[in-house]
DNA sequence: AGATTAGTATTGTGATCACAAAAATATTTC
DNA sequence: GAAATATTTTTGTGATCACAATACTAATCT
């Protein structure tokens, strides 16, 4: 039947009030974000859709969807793939996050009220105690909540949904760069954007952000190492 | 029938080896980048079919394909449109082009060789060309193909998709820009950005393209004015 | 007359079917 | 036995249908 390694989902609970085509496509997403599905793998709609026990059509809606947010990559054989990732590509996306996000947090600075920070800092203080449970995996999730929040303050934010494509794109990266950094990183980096906002200081805030980003990815420290987790990611099951 | 507007398009050839879908997407796009459609006009997956003489399913994906791209907004009651232009909102597309453009042009530096530089300067010639014989149509499009052949000369690039997401968002106004501005300075600022590419220099590359991007917003200047053409985008028709 | 309600028409969603293109498999040829 | 060819299966695309939810219209009521 599958030639190829077959899909693991964990299926979310599908609420009453949300479309299938809107389920499916956030169970495709977590798949993608987790690294769930082997890059290069072909995904064909009438396997998903018997995996998630659902009829073609909504399957067909979220992967064009996913491929419209360059999450998935349509071949010229409308073959619809995860992209596999390149060591250029991953420098590429990366630097395309400090840009960006870096610029997000300096358009949101002006907008940030306590209600605001105080939201920041009970994220901040979360990840600190899961990481120190040893929990990994809801770290990354939390680490993105927290720049979404940052974000998001501003009421004519237009570039997060830009991010958020990055993120997907960067998919299970994010979650081994939770893996591998060290508390106290992750937190002096979050509390020194914190502290940049409280004296609204914009270009310390970038800074803070930019380096947040960078040391996310420090595990990939050299071109070798990061090749390693490439190969890792892009064979792994 | 049509309570609202009724939307013109100008249909493009439809090749046969392309799909119905992406003949519908690419029509929809235009006419989305043209100002064709009314903002907050709501559009309903049959009548483009009916209108554009294809089945409701090729609409269908293209609607979705453009939503996920930021150019089209679908409200909670399921319907679609054209998002609503605002002040802020312009501001923050234009600030967000600036930051994304810049790193763009900044990564592609490395990869310009002489031939990229040569189409550069042929593009930049047909602009003042055809500006010169007043024809503005054209103007905005050879624009975007300026800057997409100086982006995509980075053969990792990841943010090309992002740009034109926020190209998509900006829609008629790139089309009032290129209407607007003089020939000198249009000229002005590619000349002034391929002599950064002659001589290597990051900065002044990054300067200009922001340059480029900016005075070709002067047309709205102040805020009364950009609300003036706000305006004339939103209720024309 | 203006607001409310009942009825009607239209819409997005999802399912199913048909078909040509592509992939995979089986067969033949050298 | 390996390459080329023929056959079978699977796939994406597009069309059509059913249905509940929504938007629209007409009738009713105060």
């Amino acid at each position: 039947m599958d030639k190829n390694s077959p899909i693991e989902f964990t299926l979310a609970e599908r609420d009453a009030s949300v479309t299938i085509t809107q389920w499916v496509y956030a169970t495709l997403r977590n798949a993608v974000m987790d690294g769930q599905i082997l890059p290069g793998r072909a995904l064909t709609i009438r396997e998903l859709a018997k995996e998630l026990d659902v009829s073609p059509m909504p399957v067909r809606e979220a992967l064009r969807q996913l491929a419209a947010e360059n999450a998935l990559e349509i071949q010229g054989n409308r073959r619809v793939m995860v992209p596999k990732m390149t060591a250029m590509k991953f420098n590429e996306l990366c630097q395309a996050r400090m840009a960006l996000e870096s610029h997000a947090a300096e358009r949101a600075l002006p907008y940030i009220d306590d209600a605001r920070l105080q939201a920041l800092q009970q994220i901040d203080a979360l990840i600190d105690d899961t990481q120190m449970a040893g929990d990994h995996r809801p770290v990354s999730a939390l680490n993105q909540e927290f720049h979404r929040t940052l974000y998001s303050a501003n009421p004519h934010q237009v570039t997060l949904p830009l991010i958020e494509s990055l993120w997907l794109q960067l998919g299970p990266f994010m979650r081994l760069a939770s893996a591998h950094l060290e508390v106290s990183n992750q937190v002096d980096r979050h509390t020194e954007a914190m502290a940049a906002i409280e004296q609204r200081d914009a270009i310390a805030l970038q800074l803070a952000i930019k380096a947040d980003i960078r040391e996310g990815f420090n595990f990939a420290s050299t071109p070798e190492l990061l090749q390693r987790f490439i190969d890792q990611s892009n064979r792994h099951n």
